[in-house]
DNA sequence: TTGTAGTTTTACCAATTGGTAAAAACAAAT
DNA sequence: ATTTGTTTTTACCAATTGGTAAAACTACAA
């Protein structure tokens, strides 16, 4: 008898369960971002991917631990959009320019991400509280003091930049989390790439000529 | 025998129930904002009263009906400020400023309401959808027809005002909606007035200057 | 003091919830 | 063909859900 290494043999193709896995997050992130967690049952998520509740619950053991899982998906491409501090090099209005147009890339590329988000900070943040505290507030911090430099050298006017960030967050993800109002006023069945392109314009223009000393353009 | 009218006799001093109603709202409200309609249950509510779930059923027997008024509720005092179409003699920056001060009070006084206004919109507005179509639409179309006028006649400039009602609708109502993460940001247990003021500054300033002609001040 | 309208409590109920346990089906390596 | 790990199905379960039905209680007018 020699002593054989119990090497573990995986037989099934990991990406076929990797792409169920995918499915499955895909359908979770769509619910939770329509009706929030406590609105939101594994059945009709399991519904949703074609599978049965056990099943689902083979993969994901429990609800909570599923959410965390989307939430966690959502935030980890979120997040990096969320501050602005970069190459300081540019200048503000660039950077400025290319901020709002990272997120609105980002809103209309995952929308549902965004409403996940949305519902989780509507709820008072219970479970992202933390995070938010040990990773956003830093980054937001930072910016913060980078916005005053560019007051105090005169770049830009002096407003309170804590308030531009709140301002181009919401307006920004608007065209996410509101986009069936957004869509209703505008007369669409749905938004349309051109829609966010003529938000970014919008939105830049107004910030840039809003705030920038020399009058951004 | 006389006929007499058998008028109905009011035992109860209607106040009391009229209170009791009351308390009742507020506190669906306050369960609909965190957890929207379908991640609330009648029980919590009737918990948060104080009252037995069977108690809360005699006075609004269904959740959807309760759910409906808390809605409108909300939507009566909403929808007013949501269009800004008034008094035309005012120039454009005064009626921009006053719609910004009017939104952002709503969003302090009644930032519940906001809440529920939000989950039911990032829902796909069901129940809305209807009200929003034909009470918020055509205002909406004359508030950007008033504001094409104002960019023809040079008073503002040529902006595209959809998206300037969609940003200033974010930028108001994130003070109610998203109140928890802006207080994580700004390292404060709630928002105060003294926020809301700085807000309104902050927001007024910079879209006047960003597209009223003669630079806002 | 009794009738009556308004209110609250008690007793249920079927459906849905998140989840467990274990049997069965499947697929591949030996 | 048999073993072995992976996946799916079947069978449950206690708790919670929105809601019904009716009994019991309350207070006031006659």
């Amino acid at each position: 008898m020699i002593y054989k290494k119990p090497e573990k043999n995986q037989r099934k193709p990991n990406a076929q369960r990797a792409q169920l896995e995918a499915r499955i997050i895909t359908a979770a992130e769509h619910a939770f971002a329509r009706t929030g967690f406590s609105g939101t049952s594994m059945e009709s998520i399991a519904e949703d991917v074609g599978i049965s509740k056990q099943n689902l619950i083979y993969y994901y053991p429990n609800k909570e631990n599923l959410y965390r899982r989307v939430l966690q998906n959502t935030l980890d491409m979120w997040l990096e959009k969320m501050a602005f501090t970069e190459d300081e090099a540019t200048t503000p209005a660039e950077i400025i320019r290319h901020y709002i147009e990272g997120k609105l890339q980002l809103s209309y590329e995952n929308p549902e991400g965004s409403k996940v988000f949305a519902h989780e900070i509507m709820n008072g943040a219970p479970i992202l509280k933390d995070y938010l505290l040990s990773h956003l507030q830093p980054q937001f911090e930072k910016d913060i003091a980078l916005m005053k430099k560019w007051a105090a050298a005169g770049e830009i006017k002096n407003i309170e930049p804590e308030h531009f960030f709140f301002t181009i967050w919401a307006a920004t993800q608007t065209y996410a989390d509101f986009a069936s109002q957004i869509s209703l006023m505008l007369g669409k069945k749905k938004l349309a790439r051109k829609d966010f392109d003529n938000a970014a314009n919008f939105l830049t223009d107004m910030v840039l000529n809003g705030i920038v000393a020399n009058s951004g353009k």
